[in-house]
DNA sequence: TTTATATTTCTACAAATATAGAAATAAAAC
DNA sequence: GTTTTATTTCTATATTTGTAGAAATATAAA
């Protein structure tokens, strides 16, 4: 009903980072199996270069759909299930 | 959890509808107010043209975001709310 | 310290896309 | 019939974006 704009804002940054085949099977990887690492993902999704990997990673998470947590040289990520709920419950089936 | 092919693709193209502006402004305009045309749509979001409203209505209508009812010279737009509940809830918020 | 591993940043480029003007199509009104 | 209105298709263009290699950064292991 009331959408604001910097709520507007964010919700075309989740929709538009979801809009991608390749974000889209990171998000759903992240929703079967939390905390996986950049090169797990990597070595889910065949014939992904880590540049690409980490350029679609830093969408996801600036748009708040993914949760990080850093250990050492390793970034884990999760998917934050309140933000797709509420955006795109799909991910959670 | 079982996300075929062709699902995937469905869902990728529904987001990517949704990932720009202007589409997502058409989209929640759809869903507070039923049966809009092409036209009412250009006048309540000003600054776009015909041809581009048009490419943006095909956009989200592909994706089955958008249900359309002929009328002579009109097209009337809606949001299918099904579609809408299952990816993107937050249209009907 | 050197080496190996994980990730990011830089750079470049081909492909996709949002945009709109002009022409085309279609149906209504006159 | 002609004219007006609604929408689409065609065409072109500027911008965005997905991609990956190379270099850089950072931490761990040896």
């Amino acid at each position: 009903m009331e959408h604001n704009h910097a709520e507007l804002q964010q919700a075309v940054k989740i929709y538009k980072a979801l809009g991608e085949p390749t974000r889209l099977k990171i998000a759903l990887l992240l929703t079967e199996e939390r905390n996986l690492c950049c090169s797990d993902i990597g070595s889910k999704l065949e014939c992904v270069a880590g540049s690409t990997l980490s350029h679609h990673l830093k969408q996801l998470t600036d748009c708040g759909l993914l949760k990080l947590r850093k250990d050492g040289t390793y970034i884990y990520y999760s998917v934050n299930r309140e933000i797709a709920q509420k955006y795109a419950p799909y991910l959670l089936e």
